[in-house]
DNA sequence: GAAAATTACGTAAGCGCTTGCATCATCGCG
DNA sequence: CGCGATGATGCAAGCGCTTACGTAATTTTC
């Protein structure tokens, strides 16, 4: 760290390139609007002086943050990574800073997220989990969009974009009944989304006639490592379960290990169906059937909403539903 | 979006109080130095109006903005997750946020990050790729921190806290040489590290009086899925390796899958080594042999970094080398 | 009990930008 | 040729905070 003068400011270039701040100001900000030859000689004052704008000023003094903030509960292991990737790049792309921020299951931690995003005034807060009272009456008076993905909750706050975990449990539950698969065992992690899955198959597999099945719980986030006590308390009952449904394609792609370890085949001896249709669901041996949710889809709505909204406008719907789809592979 | 009003300012929680603001702001940042009723009042003030600061202000006053970059190269299958989640934890715990971006491998996109960064004086820029002069200069005449991680650069640009990547190769080397193995197949990424790997590798196999090993090149980030083509590469060869030094523990994980699936057995025919010691490593059947890098020490040296940067003092060194320690398991 | 130190708070000058309004040429057009 | 448009720029008032400095009241010290 050198001990530097001082960073050039607006006015250092507007000095430098006699013209007045107010100029350069609309040069950065809109270029069409200055002659050529000013902003000619602004663009050399710029490099001149290495000034690069204050985002701070800037955004105080126009009252907006070109910034959005992402809360997911985890880096590791998160079914969410591709869908974060994908917002996080075409935000970027379009002139958005993201501000992340991790609640683990934490609602506290929830909580002051949304104050500290709240306080530097982002544009919008896109988060994975449920909302508190708090976030809903911090985020309400404010200017900042809320919205909700990978759920589809009955009154959101701002804007959802997602779909029902219930039905997607439901539709397991169908497509496995269609298996011929007859002592399904659940695992479920300790997160509201996954509890609803959980209640959809539970409901549907009992409406289809059976008996209610067999579950583990796990903690989040549902990872490949949680395979090898799920597979010892399957191993260790009366009557095996003949298929394992897991709440992420890393368990699935755990059982799989386990149970070929064990010397059983995969579907063959027991059946194994993940969820979110993460990249290695298509790439183990077997490949796995999961569920997919179109991540691109829901991080296309998200753009669209926060354009929407840094324009002015409303967005059109305060649910989209993108669906999912169920992907028959080789492990059921 | 109600039809807000305007958020409320320090003035309104001012006049609430019936205190000056400069009282209001000195509460909101050292409580300890207003009276105590002050504080009742205050805090009576800032619960009925919903005040939540502008940070966008105060850090324009202060020429402080308690926020954190992060640049990584991607979301999805990335060495750093454990790291980085370590670190984003420990940031928000001490009062920091974190602004992310995605740098890919392109060095555009990193620099453009930077100057985003750096437009919003942010504290501390902590990059896990290599920087470009302009990147250099940019950040040389800032106040900001850069620092790198993961890697030893021989001229840091701020700070840089990580190991020897030619070191980690050639104790891999070493490694496989005393297991006894003859032909190592070594797989690349496309990245600099990667290739800092591989050169101690080469080296110091070809020192142990080896030929030097077959090897396959994958792109970044070093996956899961690339394990099908690489264990092809290997089945076409005609003197086939008896060891696969992998840049991941993921790549590892599937190169195992791929050689059961093929019918052979780890490590008795084929061995395997990861990098990274993610907990997969641990867990997978049979459980991988790696490189663990220590990413809680990385974290607190790079939180000790910018606590020192915040407070004023320097960091007392330029590099810190956390080493690695390579974790002898079952694949190998 | 007076001087010195301490405590609690207000005043006001910024921090570096944006933007409504005013100004002044220049230009098209009847 | 005169006048409203149009275009390019400057002026100056903020945006919502922080903080050096000053002041008045209270406490300490000898």
């Amino acid at each position: 760290m050198p001990n530097l003068p001082k960073a050039p400011t607006l006015n250092d270039v507007a000095r430098e390139a006699k013209v007045s701040a107010a100029t350069v100001s609309r040069f950065l900000n809109n270029p069409a609007v200055v002659a050529e030859e000013t902003a000619v000689r602004i663009r050399a004052a710029i490099e001149l002086t290495g000034y690069i704008p204050n985002a701070l000023a800037g955004d105080l003094a126009s009252n907006k943050s070109r910034m959005v903030a992402v809360l997911i509960p985890h880096l590791e292991h998160s079914l969410f990574n591709d869908m974060i990737e994908r917002m996080v790049g075409e935000m970027t792309a379009s002139g958005n800073n993201v501000m992340i921020g991790l609640t683990g299951t934490s609602r506290d931690r929830t909580d002051s997220l949304v104050r500290a995003a709240l306080s530097r005034r982002v544009d919008a807060i896109i988060s994975t989990g449920p909302a508190s009272d708090l976030v809903d009456s911090m985020v309400s008076r404010s200017r900042t969009l809320f919205i909700q993905v990978w759920e589809l909750p009955a009154d959101p706050i701002g804007v959802a974009i997602g779909f029902s975990h219930v039905d997607a449990g439901r539709d397991i539950a169908r497509f496995l009944a269609s298996r011929g698969y007859q002592r399904p065992h659940v695992v479920t992690a300790d997160s509201p989304r996954a509890q609803n899955r959980r209640e959809g198959f539970f409901t549907e597999w009992q409406a289809l006639g059976h008996a209610p099945p067999s579950e583990s719980i796990v903690d989040m986030p549902t990872r490949f490592g949680h395979a090898r006590r799920v597979f010892a308390d399957i191993r260790r009952m009366d009557k095996r379960p003949d298929v394992v449904v897991c709440g992420s394609d890393h368990l699935a792609q755990g059982l799989i290990v386990e149970a070929q370890g064990a010397g059983l085949r995969v579907p063959d001896d027991l059946g194994v169906i993940g969820f979110g249709n993460n990249t290695i669901a298509g790439e183990m041996r077997p490949t796995i059937t999961s569920v997919d949710v179109d991540g691109a889809r829901i991080a296309r709505e998200v753009m669209a909403a926060i354009a929407c909204h840094q324009e002015g406008r409303k967005f059109p719907s305060r649910k989209v539903d993108v669906g999912f789809r169920l992907i028959a592979r080789e492990s059921v």
